[in-house]
Parts: structure tokens; sequence; C-alpha cells
RNA sequence: GAGUCUAUAGCUCAGUUGGUUAGAGCGCUUCGUUGACAUCGAAGAGGUCAGAGGUUCGAGUCCUCUUAGACUCACCA
């Protein structure tokens, strides 16, 4: 043996592993049945993106591998199923960033050119990011990857929807949705970022009383003056109309008791078609809705002329020019509030009214509400269990369209014909963009033409839409159908992941696959607490609507990695550890070591070189711990070498290592049970390097062979128990040992894991 | 506005159901190691466990309050 460990043969390593199938399990004929026998062991990896190289996020995945190599090890049919997210919106993102780089936008292009541009620059990547899996010595069943774009998971997913659409749970509507117009799409609550913002408060006359407002620009499409009814000040005016400014239309005072009296003046501009509660005010109240702002982010319609095309800030600038023109700004007040800005690009979002696809979530979410009560699915650490079902209570109807192109389209046909208000945005045949109602193309374009160069459309809310594909609208007979453009949420595609992943068929369950039968639903889930309610809420809503069944026993929250300022590591902070780097400087085990070590669950953590390099130490202490022994039974040059104990023969020294290896074997497995990671990886480490190294070795260096046996079971059976943890170090001492001696030939990874019998 | 978490050695952090002199890594001091390991060993310095009060035979651990910080959720002008 080297003087040094070496990690120089993690990749044949790896590949012993693969070539022995011990990463693919069997399932048995009649996997119902065995299943209770079984009791198969399974977790679905939280699909990383398919465009993200791996970070350090990704390397604490480390988690999921020491549990299937543990429970691999006690015998259970154990399965750790990888796959890869197209991830809709970000991945967009990121391209669109690279078309910018080469000075060219989405604009340029219609779907499905840009949809195949995406999806080849996907697929450079994801090769990557299945190879660096490997290199951290995952122990995933490749046989059983998918990839959420692949045609047979999108099948599922889309018979989901029409499912859902049939049981009366998916609706069109034009409510207030948070737009992003730089992106381009509508995101649901849980992607807008709050953010404080120092701004004002505007005092604006609108004739006899004056309202304050912190967006002086919506003005435009104000609708009513809302006022508290037991305000005195306003009672003889509710129910008349008053002039808006600028736009000189009439408009009503409304008595809402939300109104709070003390703030601003106590009257409200209500402006239903840009703000969520004026929003909700119009539809009580019957108002008119009137959108000033377009999808592109312009003041583009039902505005005065001289303020289209204005960006919102230049249309609060343009506006508030006017009202000071006209002596109607009483005053202006600092005023700092939270503000709602895009996840993805940063931009304050806009609340705009469109039509989008909801599902509705109360029917999901009632038994997902109760899973989590009756522990059917389990939080560790368990106070997740209360946000989760506090999140769950206060659930809104889902908005699951998106306006990108990367995704599955949401499978629903317009007639053109029968729905001429619908609007398209298209590539004509010179590559210049149309924008118009079908009502002013048809005739000057054809269907055809349409189609091929199509970008987006948007269809009315009232539009006729069909679910089921056909070549001819069922009322008009029209041919000219056209799909919609709007692609479904990211998460509602990932949300049915180990249902697709399984082999889960929602139109017929009864012809799902054998491993759905015996893998579902699986034992554990283990993520970052982040994604709680985008994923983790989403996939037992589907799981209990589909299946009847919760698709992980157990949710196991994982920490953060941070940098050593405790930041997040992101790109755009220039503070990510790449952990290949890392891997490659001190070896797969020491940093997988150092992912775990001490720490406490679901608690943010640092992980700094520092450590990785105190971790590679300890692995090389196994190293040299193991090549002493066999330098010691070199010398001893015993007749036989075995790891039988003589247990009448045994010294203090023997005896108290003993003791200590069955307490050692006790802990981790009780701590592995109940996810200690960090408690189990510093006393194996506290073990192996003080009791067994300091102590026991030094006491055996003045011993004869009758030592031999004791050495080399506390060795074997420290190997087994690190294994988890440092599996490339171990598997190699543990088949060098075999040959050397010529013990049963078995490799660590597929080995019994150990029990108290010493 | 609602909720959650954190505060322990110079630094980064462990410390499950409350139980003997509070631990690790890194750093620091002294010494040792020419035959497992300079990626090593031995010994040591260093903490009134944020502050105050309470429960208890006993509190770093449970309860209340205070202070400082982090985060999540949220349609208030």
């Amino acid at each position: 043996m080297d003087k040094a460990y070496n990690p120089t043969n993690e990749d044949q390593i790896y590949k012993k592993w693969l070539d022995s199938g011990a990463f693919t399990p069997k399932v048995p004929k009649n996997p119902k049945e065995a299943k209770l026998k079984d009791n198969p062991y399974s977790i679905i990896l939280p699909l990383p993106n398919a465009n993200d190289p791996m970070h350090m996020g990704h390397a604490l995945f480390t988690i999921q591998d020491i549990l299937v190599r543990y429970h691999r090890m006690l015998g259970q049919p154990t399965l750790w199923l990888p796959g890869g997210d197209h991830a809709g919106i970000e991945t967009q993102f990121v391209f669109e960033k690279k078309l910018q780089k080469e000075g060219k936008s989405r604009f340029d292009f219609d779907r499905k050119t840009l949809y195949k541009m995406i999806w080849d620059f996907v697929e450079e990547n994801r090769k990557l990011n299945q190879f660096q899996m490997k290199k951290l010595g995952f122990s995933m069943d490749w046989t059983r990857y998918h990839y959420s774009l692949e045609e047979p998971i999108v099948k599922n997913v889309l018979a989901t929807f029409k499912k859902l659409y049939k049981d009366g749970l998916v609706y069109r509507d034009e409510k207030i949705v948070n737009y992003c117009t730089h992106c381009g799409t509508a995101f649901s609550n849980l992607e807008v970022d709050h953010k404080t913002v120092n701004s004002h408060l505007w005092y604006i006359k609108y004739g006899p009383l004056t309202v304050a407002t912190t967006r002086p620009e919506t003005m435009l499409g104000d609708t009513a003056i809302a006022v508290n009814p037991k305000d005195k000040r306003y009672k003889d005016l509710i129910g008349k109309k008053i002039l808006l400014p600028l736009v000189n239309r009439e408009i009503p005072v409304i008595s809402e008791d939300s109104i709070d009296i003390e703030f601003g003046t106590g009257a409200v501009k209500v402006t239903p078609s840009h703000s969520p509660e004026d929003y909700d005010m119009a539809k009580k109240h019957n108002l008119e809705f009137i959108r000033i702002i377009d999808f592109d982010g312009r003041a583009n319609i039902n505005v005065p002329e001289k303020y289209r095309g204005l960006f919102p800030n230049q249309l609060r600038q343009a506006v508030i020019d006017d009202l000071t023109a006209a002596n109607l700004i009483e005053k202006i007040e600092d005023y700092t509030h939270e503000v709602g800005h895009c996840y993805r690009c940063g931009r304050p979002i806009e609340p705009i009214t469109a039509p989008q696809w909801y599902v509705k979530i109360d029917a999901l979410a009632k038994p997902t509400i109760k899973a989590a009560q009756d522990n059917q699915v389990k939080f560790f650490p368990t106070r997740f269990k209360k946000s989760f079902i506090t999140w769950m209570e206060n659930i809104r109807d889902w908005n699951i369209s998106r306006q990108i192109v990367w995704g599955p389209q949401i499978p629903a046909w317009y007639c053109l014909d029968c729905n001429p208000g619908i609007k398209l945005n298209f590539l004509d045949k010179n590559k210049q963009v149309i924008s118009a109602f079908y009502s002013e193309l048809k005739g000057k374009y054809s269907v055809e033409e349409i189609k091929n160069g199509l970008q987006t459309l948007v269809a009315p809310v009232t539009a006729d839409f069909i679910i089921d594909e056909t070549d001819h609208c069922p009322k008009c007979k029209s041919a000219s159908l056209i799909q919609e453009t709007d692609t479904f949420d990211t998460w509602f595609l990932s949300g049915q992941w180990p249902l697709s992943t399984l082999g889960f068929n929602t139109e017929d369950p009864s012809k799902s696959s054998p491993d759905f039968d015996y893998f579902y639903p699986t034992t554990v889930m283990d993520t970052l607490w982040d994604i709680l309610f985008f994923w983790v809420a989403r996939m037992t809503m589907f799981g209990l609507y589909l299946t009847g069944d919760v698709p992980f026993k157990t949710v196991h929250l994982h920490s953060k990695v941070t940098d050593a300022k405790g930041q997040k590591m992101s790109k755009s902070k220039g503070n990510v550890v790449n952990p290949l780097d890392m891997t490659e400087k001190y070896g797969t085990d020491a940093l997988r070591m150092s992912l775990v070590y001490g720490i406490a669950p679901a608690s943010d953590f640092v992980v700094s070189e520092d450590k990785i390099r105190a971790q590679r130490n300890f692995v090389n202490k196994i190293w040299n711990a193991s090549r002493f022994v066999e330098m010691l039974i070199d010398r001893l040059n015993p007749s036989k070498i075995s790891l039988d104990i003589d247990k009448s023969k045994l010294t203090k020294a023997d005896k108290d290592i003993l003791d200590k290896l069955n307490k050692i074997i006790a802990s981790t497995t009780k701590n592995l049970n109940n996810y200690r990671f960090g408690q189990v990886s510093e006393d194996l480490y506290q073990f192996f390097w003080k009791d067994f190294c300091d102590v026991y070795i030094e006491s055996a260096k003045d011993r004869g062979e009758e030592t031999i046996p004791v050495l080399l079971t506390v060795l074997t059976t420290s190997l087994k128990l690190l294994h988890p943890f440092v599996p490339f170090v171990t598997e190699e001492i543990y088949q060098y040992l075999i040959e050397k001696y010529n013990f049963k030939h078995e490799l660590l990874v597929s080995s019994k894991w150990p029990t108290n019998e010493f």
C-alpha cells in the first residue's frame, strides 16, 4: 500500500459498483405482495436542472447516498432514482441571457425554432451533470434515469391535466397575475420576492376629494374611488360620480369596509386591472376593468395618446408632471413599502389582469393537509410540519400557465374561426413580427403561415377551447385550430415526478409499471427546505390526487451550504465553490465527509477548504491505519489469518476496543435511522481515530499474533460503518484486504451492515 | 403584518428524551516522532454556554421576558 491515500482509483471503483449491479434493484414478479415482505427502500432524487453544472447544493445529495448505501447494506432492495429537469423558466432565462450576448432576443425566433435551440443547449449540459454526480460517488440507478421532457413523462403529465379538467379542477380566468414584463410571463405568488422599496405617497386631488397612492401612473386605469362608510368626511359622496383627472372619465365613489380611515386621506383610488386588492373590490362592486399596461410592459392601451408606449416609470413621471402642472398634487410624503419583484430577473412585478389557466386547489389541498397532520408524511426536522400545514391552509388556486416556450404546451386548442378575438404574435414569411387579432389577419395570412411563425397567442378568457386534439372544430368544422402557446409551470410537471419516473399511468393506473407497485410510496424525500412549498407540496397533492397515496413517507429537509460569510452561494455573487474542484484536490471522500460532519439538521453551514482538508486527513488516517495493520501482520507472519475472535484469550485492550465497537455500531445504526448524520460522522471519526488508532493500534504494537483477529475485525467493521460516508477509500481498502488475505469475495457496497455481536 | 430559526473556546460549529470536571476541527503554546500516518503523536492555554427571571434535587438543554441577527410567508392604498 502507498504511504498516503491517493484517490486515483475512484473511477475504477465506481465502475466496479456499476458492473456489479448493486445500484439496480430487481423488482420481483409479484411486486405488490413482495413489497410487504421485502420492505424496499427508495429515494427519488430532487431532479437537478439539466442545464446547471454542479454546485455545493448538489453535493449535498451525499445525504441521500448515505441513506441508500446504509439501507442497501441492511439488505433492503434499494432504489435511488436520478433525473434531470428541463427547468422551464430557469433555463429559458439562462438561454435568453446567452442570446442577449449574441445580440439576439427571443423575439427574433418563432417558438418552434426557439424550442429547438434551447433543447440543444440543454443537451450539451445534461451529460455533464450526470458525469458529475458519478464523480461524487452517488449510488444512483442510472438504468432508471429520467429526463423531464421524455415523451412518456410528458404524455403522462398531459394526461393528468386532462383528468383535472374532466374532474372540473381546471379553469381559465382573467385575474390579476404577477406578470414580469421583462420575462414575458406570469408567475405564481411563490415566484415573487417582496423587497422593501423607499418610495413616496402622492396625494392627488380628485375633484372634491384627495387620494393617496404609491402608484400615481395607474390612475389612468382607475374605475372608482373607495371610502370607508364610517368615514364622516366622505359619507355624502358615496354613490356619486367624480371626474378622473387627466382622462376626464367619470368614476363612482364606492363604500368599502376594508378601507383604513386613518391611512392617507381615507380615500383610495381603485385600479382593478393593476392592483390585487382593487381587483377584489372591483369583483365585489362590479366595477369596470381598464388595463393600461400591456404585456410588453408599456402603456399601450386605454390611455390618452400622449402616454402611449411609455414604460411604467416613464408614465409615472409624465403623469406627475401633468398633475403638477394642473396643480392637482396636494403633497408628497416619503413612504416605504414592500414591492413584488421577479425572482428570476429581479425587476418589479407588474400586477396585470390576464387570462391564465388555473387549478382549483381546495380539492387537492385538503387531503394533503390531512396527510401531514396524520403523519402519513412525516417531517424531519419536525418543525417544518407546522409551516407546511399553515402554507397549505392558505393556499390559493394555482396558476399553472407560463408564457414561455421552454416546456410542454398546455394541450388545449382554439378554433380561430370561432374565436376571432384571439391575438396572435408571429413571424411572417419575411421574418417580420406581426401582432394582431385573428379577425384582422384572416384572409391576409394563411393559418399555416401563422402557425409556422407563431410566437405567442393570447386568447380572450371567453374563448372556447378543446382539450382533446382533433382535426376539426366540433362546432363549426373549421380546420383552423391552433394550440394554446402557454406552457406548464415547471412545478406542474415536476410535481408529478415520483409518479412519472416510477411508471405510474395516469390514464389507466392498472397499467402502471411494476416499479410503481414495488417502490411507491417512496421512503424518503430529501431536499432543501426552500422548495418545500414549490415542490414537496405539489408532489404530495398530485400523489394523493392520482393514487390516493402519499409520494413519500418522510420528508427530510437538509441544510443550505453557504460561503464563509454565511451568504448563499450563487453565480451572481461569484462565491460558488465548485465541488468538483474540491474532489480533485482532496478526493471525493474528503468532500463528502466535510458536508455532513458535525452538521445540525437543517441549519445552514459553511463549507470551507479548511474543513475539507481536515477530512482529507481523516481519510488518510483510515488508509494508514489499514496500512499499519497490513505491515504488522506481515511482520508477525502468522500461520493463519482469520477474523475469528477467541473470546477466552482477550486482553483488557481487546475487550475495551470491542466494547467500543459494539457501542459505535449501535449508535451509528440508531442515529442513521434518525437522520442524525452530523452526529454519526463525528462519532465514527472519534472512534476510529482516537479509540482505534491512538489507543488500540498503539497497544497492538507490542503484541503477538493473537491481536490480529481483533485488529482485522475492528478494521473491517469500521470500514463498513464508514462506507456510506467515505465509500471510495473504504471500498479500496476492503478489496485490498480481501485479495491479500483471501477472505470471502464481496464488494463493500453490497456487504452486510454490522450488528453489535462482538 | 404573521411565523420560524439562531446566539456555546480566537474562528467555524457539534452537544436527541434536562444528569457526573461543556466537546470537535482549524488556529495558538510546549514537547516528541530516523518503521503506519510531517496528511503524525503527547500535553496545554482558552468558554460565568447573549442578558434577566422562573420550573427542578439538578438547566447549555424546559418556560417567560429582553437584546442582537438570519430567514420564510404575506394583495393593504
